[in-house]
DNA sequence: ACAAAAGTGTTAGATCTACACCCATGT
DNA sequence: ACATGGGTGTAGATCTAACACTTTTGT
């Protein structure tokens, strides 16, 4: 192997596509759900896979994670972080072909349908995930992970609900983040406590009859609180 | 931009380099440093840089990282992570080349000075690193940053460490993480709380008179905690 | 003898957890 | 009127953070 610092031209022979794959998280109010999409080709046609692309020559990374969900979406300016890249040998059984993996957290209510017909797209219940073609099981799971870790830190829950919720939807997204019951009174006096969301005077009563206020996210004083070097924890 | 889900064959007709880069910390202790490599070929050529390689056909990713801390610094079977994939389209001047980065934690004494002759190697301190060709910059900062997260989570620090080593330089190895002061009666009672540390009866005189124990970190004991669910935090 | 780092406990304040009842409203 | 989910307070336990002196030993 010759490294880098010692090499006098580019001059690998390499045979090496890179592709990018994106896990697409979405909540509709009662349960985090994975968007998956039919392979319509060989190889593995028929199986459910991650959506992908090959990136472009004159494409950074990121802007190919950025388009392909925008084309299987309809979605921009959405929650997108680069996850991990997976570079073993035989990973793709059609060739060397390494990926780089991004996850995006979206509101289900914001998905345009048109891309379920065209790309045969289908959301599927986290603990109900099929095959997956590949390694993209391996990703599905290093994603989740990652994700709970992550809405520790990060308000990422925010990026999974609409504009307006309510705090019992704001609970049942972190007790699906994390797989466990959480204390309504402790959780309501935690997340209020760190003074982000904005309340509304309107309810929404599709989940009771006594109805729950809508609140919104503040992002400005979230930004302030991280700038103090608060780390946000529920 | 073709879809894969969507796409007959492996067409795209991609000219894009894949290489990998190392970000190598290691402690000597009194501060943590990064091994940074002089540049001995056009471009950049005398610009310090990470050292990297391009990947081969028939290798995979995480063992190309391997293999390039093995050549630069002659270890093997240490602490090796994926940080990130850095895949501007102009990050590289001779060409499209996007690289994954990995770090590394090493023990300063373990490092075999060869490498040193060779490769024009230098351990830096970490508020001293000098300019760094292309985005390695970016990639030692990000690298910093995901250290002091991960040395919260997981007991990363003790890679950085020799087999032996005393509570005093373990806190002084945490304080350079985290670039704070700790309460050494506070630091030295939690983390013997955790019960991963093995006591010996030998003692360290090279940073006192009194000279302190040497313990060793007891590998099986931190896997059963984490097993049992605890979460290591300092 | 003294300088220099190692080692040791306690306490006040903050945070976390567990827990039960009333409220508002559509049916 | 009643069923359903929304909303509220407190007390005990646990964890965190601040703080000062004694021990050991090479010089």
């Amino acid at each position: 192997m010759k490294l880098i610092n010692n090499t006098n031209i580019y001059t690998a022979q390499q045979n090496i596509l890179v592709a990018v794959d994106c896990i697409i998280f979405g909540f509709d109010s009662k349960k985090l759900k994975l968007l998956l999409f039919k392979r319509k080709v060989e190889p593995s046609k028929g199986l459910w896979s991650l959506i992908g692309a090959f990136i472009k020559n004159d494409q950074s990374i990121d802007d190919g994670a950025k388009q392909i969900l925008f084309e299987s979406t309809g979605l921009q300016d959405i929650y997108l972080e680069q996850l991990k890249t997976y570079g073993d040998v035989y990973r793709d059984i059609a060739g060397r072909v390494i990926s780089v993996v991004y996850y995006s957290l979206i509101s289900v209510d914001k998905f345009e349908l048109e891309s379920v017909e065209k790309y045969d797209a289908h959301w599927f219940d986290l603990d109900d995930v099929p095959e997956l073609i590949f390694d993209h099981g391996q990703m599905v799971s290093d994603a989740i992970k990652q994700l709970r870790t992550n809405a520790k830190h990060q308000p990422i829950g925010f990026n999974l609900l609409p504009a307006y919720f309510t705090i019992p939807e704001l609970q049942i997204l972190y007790e699906s983040i994390y797989q466990r019951e959480l204390d309504a009174r402790n959780f309501r006096k935690k997340i209020l406590s760190l003074d982000i969301l904005t309340k509304t005077n309107k309810k929404d009563k599709s989940g009771s009859k006594k109805g729950a206020f809508l609140y919104a996210f503040n992002k400005e004083k979230f930004d302030e609180l991280i700038a103090e070097g608060l780390n946000f924890e529920i």
